[in-house]
DNA sequence: GATGAAAGATAACAATTGATAAGAAATACC
DNA sequence: GGTATTTCTTATCAATTGTTATCTTTCATC
């Protein structure tokens, strides 16, 4: 059972966004949490100039700064659609009751803070490990789909390079 | 209350490491929890030739691989003491079992994760973030006691660097 | 204290990336 | 369809890091 089908029987309100609109600014208290029925979204934090994306969120995952959400602090992260999205949104009030109250929305989030974890240890580790050029291979024989569907700019700022060498990595074939 | 005296009350077995001693070779499955209670270590994985140091652990945290623990997967992961060391070890048996059958057990367990989780998605921006210079510096302001008690050229590959850069760059103030 | 091994410093060269700029290509919007 | 904005490419130069090698210092062990 997909996360979709999980999350139907909580009756969530769907709302669409349109492309490049910011769900969660920087700086702001997370006050929802919202799960992907079509589009695609990403995390990203700033850094002076440029910023950096953390992830990617396609149709079927759920996406929101968890720290923000489970501590009660500012976010640092800015989540933003990329593409038109259409979103289920769970206020952070109904989070936090079904958290306690729920058993299986609590072994649910349970599984999603622990998948977290183990994608941001991978992530980690790729980036020790690797050089740019390395990753983005990495990137282009794992998630091609990504590669495919996100404007070029985006990948280069999750692969923690400038643009303008991700398009000399490119070309470098 | 500190997680020495949290655990405490489990009766745990005191085990004592000499330094440079593996306690978790990568590849194999992790069957103990531990908790430091004297000495430090490292977690590190192979790359090629060149180790990658993920984190080091000091007197009051537990050390494992909770991927290994958790999913009876083969570690990517190797666990070193660095200085000799004093830990109280728990079996992946007994883990398990208070994990299921003890609430505050498993209130702490929810605890690390999400703890290691923030840790990680912290390093991995600084990561983005930060050349390794910055990172350096970073690290002498936040953790000056790692750079104290820690042999530089784990910290190159904690920072994700040779020695040879480390060494340069601390030449270069 | 002597000896050998491990760790750290320094130097030279190659390779990669960042910064900046300018132009081409793609996309959005009226 | 035309215009403007955004995105991508390409080029040049400076700065940083990796690699390799050699030398010095520190540390462990007998």
């Amino acid at each position: 059972m997909g996360l979709l089908d999980f999350i139907a029987s909580y009756n969530l309100q769907e709302i669409s966004f349109a492309a490049k609109t910011i769900i969660l600014q920087e700086g702001n208290k997370a006050k929802y949490i919202y799960f992907v029925k079509k589009g695609c979204l990403r995390m990203w934090l700033n850094n002076r100039d440029t910023d950096i994306t953390t992830q990617f969120f396609f149709e079927g995952s759920a996406i929101a700064s968890l720290e923000s959400l489970l501590k009660d602090e500012a976010s640092d992260y800015t989540i933003e659609t990329i593409e038109a999205c259409s979103l289920f949104v769970m206020s952070r009030q109904d989070f936090l009751f079904f958290k306690e109250t729920d058993e299986s929305f609590k072994i649910w989030l349970d599984g999603i803070i622990l998948e977290r974890f183990f994608y941001y240890s991978k992530h980690l580790v790729s980036y020790l490990r690797t050089k740019p050029y390395e990753r983005y291979i990495e990137l282009l024989h794992k998630h091609p789909e990504i590669l495919q569907r996100i404007p070029q700019h985006y990948i280069a700022s999750y692969l923690g390079i400038t643009p303008v060498s991700l398009s000399r990595i490119r070309s470098r074939k």
